[in-house]
DNA sequence: TACACATAGTAAAACGTTTAACTTTATTTT
DNA sequence: AAAATAAAGTTAAACGTTTTACTATGTGTA
């Protein structure tokens, strides 16, 4: 007499008089003799049988498990990716075991870990550390940081990204503009938004300065950074780059609490396109990332590595799209 | 001859010439003698040996896997609570799959499947059903969200919420409200916001509309409500209370837009406490949700019921934090 | 009628652990 | 010094699947 806990393979067998193997078969689409078929399916019906992905991924060696590694959730472009990225993954039927580094050096390697000890299929990850021991025979797709040249890795186009950003700026008649950054110091594709913006600014001989803050814990900074070039009404830049939208919002809220207004005396350009468009301009204008496309890419390398995509740095195309922090 | 596929207890076994029974020991900190136990540990340092998670699990009974069903990543209030569930999840040596439903009623339902063929230890769910079938046997803890008697629900004091916005925005002055929302429709805590708002409005004899949107694809709607409510440089409402920050931070973009000025014409409450606390004063007035408690409390339940949990109606304080769209 | 020959179904090993029951060896007790 | 007890290891079954190799059954061919 079986208990009332989950029913087995063995259970649903005996239920119908036919042997395990027949019912793997029915379960796994197997050639299998009608008459049989449906009393299999019958019992399973019945009994309400359920397969053990465990036993199943114990025997067979895919899991259907990709690990997202993700330094926060509380930044938005984190949160967004990590939303596509599910979506991905479950279209694929994949399921995404999360982890939260905290932007931690020593929780990013014991995600590796963890990702041995659980035989995932995969891991899409955006750390932070410099190196990574990486153990091979698990197949890992970076996002906007270099890791290993084997390991391929999807970002936008962020050097395009910062020519954009500048290059708007000074068409629409910025003549003094300032580049807005903080983040934990990685030597990931992100930091060639400065680059691109600075080119456009030399190519065009437009005077510009930049604040880069590496520690977080002192956005207190910038705020005073920006204080400091407010003299009576006026402020000494009339055009901004922020890194992200979400220090964009940051630095419009705190101007307009200074009484300068935006975009008449400064405007302000941020990235990532997070912001719901459904609001469209009535946002804050900014470099849009094509997230939904960067999780997709990823995925796909991640579930199909080919010759081509191994080691590469796949870039994908950013946008502007204006808000009301732009004259345009 | 063994190939060079990842170490097995078995290899470790012969490595240290030692019983599988006694590798098992060391592993799981069960006594062994002393010469043996450096055996074994010299054996896996060796090798590179480590634990097969789901071997382990199909033995055993426990997973220490427990799947987060949330309705999307790009609600902060959601990416946020994700965020402290994961952190508090992996302080308890669990991991969290992560489910994102998109509000989809069938997608709830299915992940309810997948945590049982996975054997998952638990789940913490933010759903949007009406009525979802829990197949027993599986701890489940809700947020904000009532599904079941027999489930706890956690979530924070939301009526008071409501109440103590209402409260702030006549201490400051204003004597005609307006209460904003676009959500799913679904019956869940949040609703009791509005309640609360209400009771003090009526208590207090103060005028105030409402605007309740339940498809959140309408989202224009609450737009032109507002442009109605405009003329000749005046607005109708010198209170709004938002039901979230993110609703909130769009309704402020669109009316400065419009060129109404806040707090002074309008004072604005949002709610949930999202944004990013350095900024401190810069950001919206907001009712804030003790998010990280939440998800400390939820994670707590889940892992240890009690008799006292068991369908328990779990409800954390609220408190309001000023920002710079109310006058105080 | 006997032959091969698909077809349908089965038995049993394997995946990598844990663990209960057992055996061997060492330590005490009288 | 023998018996009783404790300690250290081992064997083998079990968890719930998948899959290979096999047997039994029925169909068509010479």
């Amino acid at each position: 007499m079986k208990t009332d806990s989950t029913p087995t393979m063995k259970d649903v067998a005996q239920e119908c008089g036919l042997s395990l193997a027949t019912v793997s078969k029915v379960i796994n689409g197997l050639p299998v003799g009608k008459a049989s078929r449906q009393k299999v399916e019958a019992a399973i019906e019945k009994l309400g049988y359920q397969v053990n992905a465990y036993a199943r991924a114990l025997k067979g060696s895919k899991t259907y498990i990709v690990a997202l590694v993700m330094p926060s959730l509380k930044h938005p472009f984190f949160a967004h990716l990590t939303d596509e990225l599910t979506k991905a993954l479950t279209m694929r039927g994949y399921r995404s075991l999360l982890i939260i580094t905290n932007y931690d050096v020593e929780a990013e390697q014991k995600s590796f870990e963890l990702v041995r000890t659980h035989k995932m299929d995969g891991v899409i990850a955006l750390t932070y550390s410099p190196d990574i021991a990486i153990g091979d025979s698990i197949p890992v797709v970076t996002i906007d940081r270099h890791l290993d040249p084997d390991v391929p890795c999807v970002s936008s186009d962020n050097f395009r990204g910062g020519e954009i950003a500048a290059q708007k700026l000074i068409e629409l008649g910025c003549r003094k503009l300032l580049f807005l950054r903080i983040t934990s110091p990685i030597q990931g594709e992100p930091n060639k938004r400065l680059a691109g913006f600075e080119n456009i600014c030399k190519t065009q001989n437009v005077d510009y300065d930049t604040f880069l803050l590496s520690d977080v814990e002192q956005e207190g900074l910038v705020y005073r950074y920006l204080e400091e070039h407010i003299q009576d009404g006026g402020f000494a830049y009339d055009g901004i780059f922020c890194n992200s939208d979400m220090m964009a919002n940051r630095v419009i809220s705190y101007l307009r609490e200074k009484d300068i207004s935006i975009p008449e005396q400064v405007q302000i350009i941020g990235y990532d396109g997070i912001i719901d468009r459904f609001t469209d301009k009535y946002v804050c204008s900014t470099i849009e990332q094509p997230i939904a496309m960067m999780a997709e890419t990823a995925v796909t390398v991640l579930l199909n590595p080919t010759d081509t995509t191994i080691g590469a740095n796949i870039c994908l195309p950013v946008r502007y799209v204006p808000g009301g922090t732009t004259k345009d």
